[in-house]
DNA sequence: TGATAAAACGGCAAACATGCCGTATTCAGT
DNA sequence: ACTGAATACGGCATGTTTGCCGTTTTATCA
């Protein structure tokens, strides 16, 4: 069977894409991890070799890895379409990579969600919005908002349409990111919290067998309780599961306070080495995690009955322009985005 | 990594614990496929081995296969949580399995999905599903309807609530097994319809990783455009993409013949050996097959605004309760359970 | 500048997965 | 009862994947 085989070789080139500078077969089988394909980076090694030889990547220097070859970028464009169907899997991937967020700084870009609403409904999305941010159901208590006519990311907002920003879950992953630490998106799911404390998965969708969001689907089908979870401690919402290498704990522990310094919040729960984590078994070598829905924020807007247009991992945004809800429904006031 | 080999073996106890009669290892390795686990038969036939050995499973004979132990049960029971928060694929497995229908005879149980609405909107909802049973959006044209008080698999329904009950579409898995074509379930998604013809999948949920029924989500979350589609032949439907033997290629389309003789419908596609179907490449030695959403009537009536909960792969029933539309309609008109 | 550490490579062999095939058992039909 | 077809098993050989480890290259820091 010579499939399989070509199945990882393919894998491979497409890692090789997404990197922009020489990577080695470590970083390579990194990727592919969070692709889904469980491979050790011998393996990928032992690949590499072939791909070599057929003239697919090149070996930039003995330190520094591989790159793709023009043959092999053009191989790759000739490659399977489903692995263009663009599952979210990649698309977390290539944003936690893009963003550029420094931690200790407290500046730089974020990953954003998006929701678009009608401007007559702000008022009532405020309200909505309060209880989730108070409770720290969401990534961070900032948000901004853009009025009609505005553009972002590559989103035009229509007349009498106002958008609102949250940070994205994802963003963490960024973070962690460049501190070097590799973080794999396992699971969208919603969680169920009892007496404020996270109990269990209710729902699961795997990131690498999905092209929708599963948080947004979840939030769409009505199927959260964001915002009696909010104001009682017992509902459902929003979350995700994620690995860790087991070796980064500590660090992503002393991560972990100083994004809470920074308004950022977000891990909910942090697993141990290779344990089960909410009854979610890890992979070899690592820890679970379990991160808070970056739109649970916009779930309580749904939840409301507003009329909501979903966008999640909608763009890079800078972080100084997100600011603590008091703030923004303040200049809302004064712009006369809305009246009270 | 003894990891990866006990994984395998917990599958295979799995597979044995489904099964009611001693299987083989050809039947295990399909039954692993199906969840998502590719190994070829010799490969189970190796691990059985080991099994025997501990003692988990039993060889009953050289031509029937193994069963379990009493301690291969034992065992079973303390694996692995995540195993059992029951990924849909295993319940459409079991389903398929465990119905009973006569194709030649066209009676016997088949797998419904159920949709519960309030007695008031079931004009309405008359209205909307006739569209999509008469552009054959639905596996068949038939329904059925309880009332109040009345009890279908385990749910009882509600005073004032009416229960409407369609095709699922795993019926067609359950017909195929009984003629011994095995089908794998891969992928829910939303198709894309073109004047008249599947175009191709916007969204994709891969069966294997997930806990809500792909479609189910989609229609709730409002991503379905069926009756547009049923009136003008353009629109967006629930249809899900599955994979049968190359081999049995002709006998599905005798099948599929047949089927539609009985009114039941369902296959939009069927793929060549090998080749991929609407972009989405098939294993080796399979042919792809597109099948339309059982859900999809639900999904009418869901878009006319009224509220409907679904609930797919509900129970088995019998196939002589179905009866078409205007029988149904007429039927609940002279029970008084709607006027016109 | 020189030492040290980090990251990558690939040879070699072991472990794992699977193809090929001959044999055993059972069912169904004559 | 006998025969042919279907199905399952497991020995042996081959192909894949991976661990172990010594070597090479280069960034970094004293």
């Amino acid at each position: 069977m010579t499939t399989k085989g070509d199945a990882i070789k393919v894998s491979i080139l497409k890692a090789l894409q997404d990197a922009e500078e020489p990577i080695g077969a470590s970083r390579i089988a990194e990727k592919l991890y969070s692709m889904g394909l469980s491979v050790r980076p011998r393996t990928v090694r032992f690949y590499l070799l072939q791909l070599d030889n057929e003239g697919l990547t090149h070996r930039v220097s003995r330190r520094r890895g591989r790159t793709l070859t023009e043959k092999g970028k053009e191989e790759l464009a000739h490659a399977n379409v489903l692995d263009k169907i663009g599952f979210i899997a990649a698309k977390v991937d290539t944003l936690g990579y893009r963003m550029n967020f420094n931690l200790r700084k407290g500046e730089g870009t974020i990953i954003a969600n998006v929701g678009v609403i009608n401007k007559r409904d702000l008022g009532r999305a405020f309200l909505a919005m309060g209880p989730v941010f108070e409770a720290k159901l969401a990534m961070s208590d900032r948000m901004f908002l853009a009025e009609g006519g505005e553009k972002i990311g590559s989103l035009v907002i229509r007349q009498n349409m106002v958008c609102i920003a949250t940070v994205c879950s994802v963003t963490l992953n960024g973070i962690l990111l460049s501190e070097r630490i590799p973080v794999v998106s396992r699971f969208g799911g919603l969680l169920e919290i009892r007496n404020g404390q996270p109990a269990r998965f209710v729902e699961l969708i795997e990131y690498g067998g999905t092209t929708v969001d599963p948080l947004e689907a979840f939030i769409r089908a009505g199927m959260t309780r964001t915002t009696e979870c909010a104001l009682s401690g017992n509902g459902i919402v929003g979350a995700s599961f994620r690995e860790v290498p087991s070796a980064a704990l500590d660090a992503v522990m002393r991560i972990h306070k100083m994004m809470t310094q920074r308004g950022l919040g977000g891990m909910l729960a942090i697993g141990k080495p290779n344990r089960p984590l909410m009854d979610i078994p890890v992979a070899d070598g690592r820890a679970g995690i379990v991160v808070i829905g970056g739109l649970n924020a916009m779930a309580a807007i749904h939840e409301a009955g507003i009329d909501v247009e979903l966008r999640s991992l909608a763009c890079l945004a800078d972080y100084s322009l997100f600011r603590p809800l008091p703030e923004v429904v303040a200049m809302a006031h004064n712009r006369r985005i809305f009246r009270r």
